[in-house]
DNA sequence: GCACATTTGTATAACAATGTAGTACTTAAC
DNA sequence: GTTAAGTACTACATTGTTATACAAATGTGC
């Protein structure tokens, strides 16, 4: 069904827009989940990600700063985000009516 | 952090009040998400949940139907509502904003 | 009223997919 | 060459899935 932590990446990757790439996605991941993403967990999302089509990612060029490896950009694609919503709808419909969430 | 399908059965269970066991449960995961809830699934997370104190299970009485094995009852803890609203709570805090989601 | 099918429900075991930790490698600026 | 930013890899732990078996009660035929 896409996991929690799956979809947590694609919605930075997502907000991020055309600044989207590897350590900028985990930080906002960590900023927003109370919650560690490693680089190990971040990187092989973002492979099984591509492989499902959800996302694409490819090589961008090094910024002039300090430590200037390329950066490994990403993009969500069509079906990415039609993922993202059926999820983010499935957690939603099924929420209605709990203590913690909002009547609907 | 609580998988996506965790949360799901907590959500049912909760709804359900003191009409919550199995089968029950399993319905309701499947009528909501658009998604097969197995038997295996189902009692699998419910004993993983039931080891992390979420939920609490005690076996009921039989109801006079016609197959009235006794029923596995549900109870979610205090710490499984905690841990429900806290993955609502990331989620929709991850969404906002999103092509996918109103903007808060 | 007894064998036996039927129905509702639970359990187990083996496996596949996801999530995580830790560490090593690459590239460029200082 | 040291330091910083960033990516990649490997091995492992946790979650999710499939398929199948088991249990207990009711109903039916004879």
């Amino acid at each position: 069904m896409l996991g929690a932590f799956e979809y947590l990446i694609l919605t930075a990757a997502s907000q991020l827009g055309d600044h989207a790439y590897g350590a900028a996605i985990r930080e906002r991941v960590e900023s927003v989940a109370a919650h560690p993403c490693t680089p190990g967990a971040l990187y092989t999302t973002l492979d099984r990600l591509e492989q499902k089509g959800f996302i694409e990612t490819w090589l961008g060029d090094a910024t002039p700063e300090r430590g200037g490896r390329a950066k490994r950009m990403v993009r969500v694609t069509s079906a990415g985000v039609a993922a993202a919503r059926a999820f983010y709808s499935t957690i939603t419909r099924a929420s209605v009516g709990t203590k913690w969430a909002r009547p609907a």
